[in-house]
DNA sequence: TCCCCCTGTAATATTTAAGCTTACACCTCT
DNA sequence: AGAGGTGTAAGCTTAAATATTACAGGGGGA
C-alpha cells in the first residue's frame, strides 16, 4: 500500500496557503497550478481540510486561509483528515484463508497482532511532525536554492 | 499505499512450512488452498523468498523448507524480499509541480525530508518484529481458539 | 527409461482503486 | 443580475495488483 499522493498534496497547498494566504486570494485554480493536480481534486482536498479544522475556506467568494496553529497541524493529522482509514489500508491482507486449516484460520489474527504494533510506531512517527517543520525545511530549501 | 497483501501471504506460507513443512511436502498447490491465492501468485512469492535465502525449495519434485532460523527472518526482510520497493513506495507523492512556483521547486524535497525520517522508523519497526514472534502468536491464538 | 508431479516464468486478461473531466447547483460580493 | 468561487455527483481513463493460461524443464518412482 501506499499512502495517497492526495496527502502530498495536502501539504503543497498548506504551505501555499501559509506562504501566500494573507497576501492574496488562494483559490482552487491557482494551488492547480502550482500542484500540477486538477481543481476538482484539490477541491475535494481542500473540502477535507476543512471538515477537520485546519483551514477555512470563505463562502461564495472563495479563498483559503489558515484556522489552527501550525504547530497543532501533524502529517498524522493532514494523513488522517484527507484519508480517514489510512493506517487500516497499509497492510494488505488476502481476503479469504481457507477456514479448513488451522494456519488459515487464525493468520488475521496474528497478522493484527504485528500489523497493529507496526501502526502504532508509524502514526507516532507521523504525529512528530508538524507543518511547523516543513515549513521551516521549505525555507531553508529556497534559501539553499537561491544562493 | 498500501503493502501489498504478498506480504501477508508470504507471512502465511512461512508459518505453514515451519509448522508443516518437516512432516509433509509443501507445494504450491497445497498452500494455494490454504491461502486462497492462486498457485503462480504463490510460486512468484516462493521464488522471491528462496532468492532471499528465507527458504529452500527442492528441485523437480518440489517443497519447501526453511532455510534460516526463525529469529533471523524479520517482517521487514519478507518485505524486501517479496517487494525491493517497498519503501519508497510508502508515500505518494504528486509528480509533477510547477517548476514555475517557488513552492513547487522545492515541495519534493520538502517532503523527502519528512518521508525519510518517518520511513526510517517505520523500517525499524518491520525489523523488530521476526518470524519466531509471529509464530508464537500463532501458536497462542491456535490454542485460545481450541479451548 | 518414461511418465508424472512439481517449479519457473512469460503473456495476457481481469479487477480494483486513484485520479481526471465534465457538469451544474449554490453562494457572495460588486 | 452577473462574475467568480466552492461543493459534489457521474462517468471516464489509467495504472497497479492479481488471476489465468500456457508451457518448458528438472527429479524420482514405476
Amino acid at each position: 500500500m501506499h499512502i495517497s499522493a492526495k496527502c502530498s498534496v495536502a501539504v503543497h497547498c498548506l504551505i501555499f496557503i501559509a506562504e501566500y494566504g494573507e497576501s492574496n486570494k488562494v483559490t482552487s485554480e491557482l494551488l492547480s497550478r502550482s500542484t500540477g493536480i486538477n481543481p476538482v481534486t484539490i477541491r475535494n482536498v481542500l473540502s477535507a481540510l476543512k471538515k477537520d479544522g485546519i483551514i477555512s475556506i470563505k463562502p461564495g467568494t472563495g479563498g483559503a486561509a489558515l484556522a489552527c496553529p501550525l504547530e497543532g497541524v501533524s502529517l498524522y493529522r493532514i494523513c488522517q483528515a484527507i484519508e480517514p482509514a489510512f493506517l487500516s489500508k497499509l497492510f494488505g491482507v488476502h481476503p479469504a484463508p481457507s477456514h479448513l486449516c488451522p494456519i488459515g484460520q487464525n493468520i488475521h489474527q496474528v497478522l493484527d497482532v504485528s500489523y497493529q504494533k507496526v501502526t502504532d510506531e508509524f502514526s507516532n512517527s507521523l504525529r512528530s511532525i508538524t507543518l511547523a517543520d516543513m515549513i521551516a525545511e521549505y525555507h531553508s530549501a529556497a534559501w539553499r536554492q537561491s544562493v
